[in-house]
RNA sequence: GCCCCCGUAGCUCAGCUGGAUAGAGCGCCGGCCUUCUAAGCCGGAUGUCGGAGGUUCGAGUCCUCCCGGGGGCGCCA
């Protein structure tokens, strides 16, 4: 069965273009179909005609009585009535038969459910995200990036588009020869070095690392162990948080594979590279960047923008599309840098988007707990795990827009964790699984074989509602995925279990009156259990079947 | 000085790439459990959308400037 969704836009758009003739180039953009404001305003409303004045030269709601008329024709019976309103929108009113046929179509879509079309042209991802270096745990921080990359690559698979994991360890470089001398420090007794590493993890680290044998004096083996260490402890951490990456990228073996060797003669064979003050310069003052950038330190060490050249160059080929890069607020001078490296290799910067993650502040009785990896302050992740939970962690870091800081309060989160707004979701997820239950052990297997347009009484509006807004999961997945917003699923997600909430107010599901009505209730049931356990699922939240 | 993000209800934030009388949660006030989970529901109060211009049929949304908060501007990553 078709999805009616699709079936009004597709009625709407084909009224448009009727209207339009072909004597007329078609509006920039296409019409919207949206839930209007306020409820008297009916189901659905376009602003079809609205687009359509500036092209016929027409006033829109002279344009908008004519497409009605038009509309109305197509969708025959399952629409009342067609209304021109305001400035030209056009509000439909739906009738029952059409709310019917979109459950039972969703019925039938299983696990597919809430799945947007197959895109036309499935766009590989490549998402690298948290990549924090393995000097230490996990802040709250890269809790936050961890969630991100993980739900927008999750949106992305479920939409059609190839999505991959990554984590690029930085393992050599200045901060690991700091962490390796705070390490070797703590096993002598001796100083922490400037810009060192301190805290109780660096002391449990190197006594771990003692017991294994690796001692102070080796630097480099002792980087080496240390890094891999910490490394598989955030990996530990991410596991528990949800999160699997596809793949461990280490800037080590760009080196050692002699891939920044490579795109060092590239770049010099593109002519961008020029020597200056005993250090090897990229001009990438010439391609959007504001200064050039150093390439080769006095001394002869590479830069770590030389080997971020190279592995990005690396993730472009391993791509085969786009790559994503999810990076801290305070990484975003980075990003013209970046491509103009990519650009003076000749590749597509275009093809590299950025998402800049802003900040999260922990706040802990109204005082912001002070964050330094390096003297070893921080609230790590594991620890705000072990404080409110994996749901509720992701939750509160999914629910606000990346590009706006978080403000996480522990006090709060602790003390009033059953008001958490997570728990209203997995509140209505857990009811609906109670309401099966009730209505016994094949309530599941009756709801899923429910004839649902089988009814005889007229639906209510709380029923209806709640129908449309489980209609309209894809076009929150596909929007999410697009515009690598995640937090839009956590809005979502909670206007459903409201939607449902004031549903089971309204309407008695098992023993319910009337031909039809108790199977065709337990089938929207277990629709909105879908669709609350798929939204949460996109989230990395758990679907709980009792509270 | 330059660059990025933010400024919307008492608080924390949404606002679907320009649409109708700007929303949610928390907090506050008042109601609702002999009926499928009260971690719920219903009703009520609160807004110069930081400010000033501009673009047009229409601006919280786009442009310019200003104010305020945060972050960055390294031969660290």
């Amino acid at each position: 069965m078709s999805d009616p969704v699709t079936n009004l836009r597709s009625a709407v758009e084909g009224s448009a273009a009727a209207l339009r003739g072909d004597a007329h180039d078609p509006p920039a953009s296409s019409p919207t179909l949206e839930r209007p404001p306020r409820a008297d305003f009916g189901d659905f409303s376009t602003n079809a005609a609205m687009l359509l004045a500036p092209v016929l030269g027409e006033p829109p709601r002279e344009i908008a009585a004519r497409l009605a008329e038009e509309l109305g024709g197509r969708l025959g019976e399952d629409v009342e009535k067609v209304e021109v309103a305001g400035p030209g929108f056009l509000n439909l009113f739906l009738a029952d038969a059409w709310y019917r046929r979109a459950a039972a179509a969703m019925l039938t879509a299983g696990e597919d459910l809430g799945r947007p079309p197959a895109p036309e042209e499935p766009e590989r991802v490549l998402v690298e995200f948290v990549s924090a270096n393995p000097t230490g745990p996990l802040t709250a921080a890269g809790g936050r990036h961890a969630a991100y990359g993980d739900s927008v690559a999750r949106a992305l698979e479920f939409a059609g588009h190839p999505a991959a994991r990554e984590y690029y360890v930085n393992d050599r470089g200045g901060q690991i020869e700091r962490f390796a001398e705070s390490l070797a420090a703590r096993m002598t007794g001796g100083e922490t070095p400037e810009d060192g590493y301190e805290g109780e993890y660096v002391a449990e680290l190197s006594e771990r690392l003692q017991a294994d044998g690796v001692g102070p004096d080796d630097l480099d083996w002792l980087a080496r162990q240390g890094a891999e260490m910490m490394r598989a402890h955030i990996e530990e951490t991410l596991r528990r948080y949800g999160v699997e990456f596809d793949t461990w990228s280490s800037e080590r073996e760009l080196y050692d594979s002699g891939a920044v060797e490579q795109v060092l003669a590239d770049l010099r064979g593109h002519g961008h590279v020029y020597e200056s003050e005993g250090a090897v310069w990229l001009r990438t003052s010439d391609l959007g960047d504001d200064k050039d950038r150093v390439l080769i330190r006095f001394g002869g060490e590479g830069t770590y923008y030389l080997a971020d050249i190279a592995y990005h160059r690396q993730k472009l080929e391993r791509s085969g599309g786009r790559i994503l890069d999810v990076l801290g607020a305070d990484h975003h001078g980075y990003m013209d840098r970046l491509r103009a490296g990519l650009a003076a290799l000749g590749l597509e910067p275009e093809r590299l988007e950025f998402a800049i993650i802003q900040l999260v502040h922990v706040v802990d009785g109204g005082e912001r707990a002070q964050m330094s990896k390096r003297k070893g302050e921080f609230v790590t992740l594991d620890e705000l795990i072990d404080d409110i939970g994996v749901d509720a962690t992701r939750f509160f870091m999914l629910q606000r827009s990346h590009d706006t800081t978080v403000d996480l309060d522990l006090e709060l989160a602790r003390r009033t964790s059953n008001e958490n707004p997570v728990y209203y979701v997995q509140y209505a997820h857990a009811r609906i699984a109670s309401i099966l239950r009730k209505a016994g052990g094949d309530a599941e297997t009756r709801a899923a074989a429910a004839d649902v347009t089988a009814v005889s009484p007229p639906a209510e509006p709380a029923e209806r509602a709640l129908i449309k807004r489980l209609c309209e999961l894809p076009d929150e997945v596909s929007e999410a995925a697009a515009r690598r917003a995640p937090h839009r699923l956590c809005a979502y997600a909670t206007a459903t279990a409201a939607d449902f909430h004031a549903f089971y107010r309204d309407c008695q599901v098992v023993g319910a009156e009337g031909e039809g009505v108790e199977e065709s209730r337990l089938a929207i049931c277990l629709l909105t259990k879908r669709t609350i356990a798929r939204t949460l699922g996109l989230l990395g939240i758990s679907a709980p079947e009792r509270m």
